[in-house]
DNA sequence: CGCCCTTCGATTGTCTAACAAGTACACAAG
DNA sequence: CTTGTGTACTTGTTAGACAATCGAAGGGCG
């Protein structure tokens, strides 16, 4: 019986079930019976259903009509559909931020960070990695593309907690890469900074890809995958 | 006593209650109690209350904690964001697909049908102009990016509900710049496609909030009148 | 006379209990 | 081995109820 106590019952008890789930708690294709979740949490069962109901919304739970609700089990298509939106998102971000040539501080700060990190383990880069993303995005300063792209995070997030060894890339290559992004921001660069971000995402896309068991996709080849 | 039945009596309810603040029936403020709701369409209050909920997390409805939910108020500073936003997304859209110089059949098909009509009724327009658009996002094919703008899709004819004068907009121009731009995506002139794109909204973006009241930005009136 | 405080109605958040309907799995029959 | 059936489990929906909270109306006091 956990005990948890926020602004509303329904978003804690969520709230706790999300984190759960990234933690790796909750593994892939874990059933969530909803008298099981209100047991648990000592609630009735629509409390429960609508804590459910709202991190299907959110994408981290699947359910049929009539079916159990389960972590979603994000196969490498959806890690493609992901990464790509990311990558959609992204680009334009870049471009509009490089054409006022705005280099946002909490980017610099988070990139400064990675930099900062020398110890081994693999898991503490993709919190100063995504809070580096999330930055950029935020920095247009629009309310909606901000709550997508976070939407996204959650379902990156969702992915990572699938591959223990997040030993993927290197954390000198990605901070050399944020802080050549950064640069081509400041040069009013757009088209560059778009370009080498395509690469970014789609070099961690693959190898997230491979690491989930996948078939690692042809890496790359960006040009040519647009309208598949 | 409005009588639906489909897959669940939930989404039924709320893509009525959609349909019916699009169409303007319910104007934007009104107060829709759950046990109103409840009682109009004969069913128990959890179940309203789920439509509701659904409807809050679209955008289309607006509460606050133990506050009966209303109809959305977007006021200008909302219109930019959306038209923001959707600015960004299609952006970008239009790079990818003109860098595989890919015209999608469905929005020359919606572009042809904005010529055919002739018709002096302003509201015909909105149909065939979103299929445009939203078709020229389609044809990407990336799941979460359609789902994305499918909801901005949905804060924007809230926007339009709201002015019954939709005379804001030259059938004649958004029909030419719709060709345009799939001109520009053939030639694969994704620079000037995205450029196109920006005025386009812009206007339609500066044009829609001087209409809703507010003070029209510099965008409204660079080169002609047009409304998206 | 006007302002602050209290009170009250209305509405939402949550609970308990229950029934109906659908799915999934096992088990038996052909 | 396939097919059909049946039972247990789970979800969809309903009813009624109580507590918490918000908004507004009304009374007390400066």
């Amino acid at each position: 019986m956990s005990r948890v106590s926020a602004v509303s019952i329904v978003e804690a008890i969520a709230s706790d079930i999300r984190s759960r789930v990234f933690s790796g708690e909750l593994p892939a294709l874990h059933a969530l019976t909803e008298t099981e979740v209100a047991s648990s949490y000592d609630v009735a069962r629509p409390t429960a259903k609508a804590a459910i109901e709202k991190l299907v919304a959110e994408g981290l739970l699947v359910r049929g009509v009539h079916k159990t609700a389960r972590v979603a089990d994000l196969g490498p298509e959806s890690v493609r559909d992901i990464y790509q939106a990311r990558a959609y998102l992204e680009s334009e971000v870049l471009r509009r931020l490089a054409s006022g040539k705005a280099v946002p501080e909490e980017a610099v700060r988070a990139n400064n960070d990675i930099a900062a990190l020398k110890t081994g383990a693999p898991l503490d880069v993709v919190e100063p990695d995504m809070r580096f993303h999330t930055s950029l995005v935020d920095a247009l300063g629009n309310e909606r593309i901000s709550k997508m792209y976070l939407s996204l995070v959650g379902e990156v997030r969702l992915c990572m907690s699938r591959v223990q060894s997040l030993h993927l890339l290197d954390t000198n290559l990605i901070q050399a890469e944020h802080q050549r992004l950064l640069e081509l921001i400041e040069a009013g660069r757009g088209d560059d900074a778009a370009q080498l971000l395509d690469e970014h995402l789609g070099r961690a896309r693959e190898r997230l890809v491979a690491a989930m068991g996948g078939e690692a996709g042809p890496e790359a080849d960006l040009t040519s995958k647009l309208t598949d």
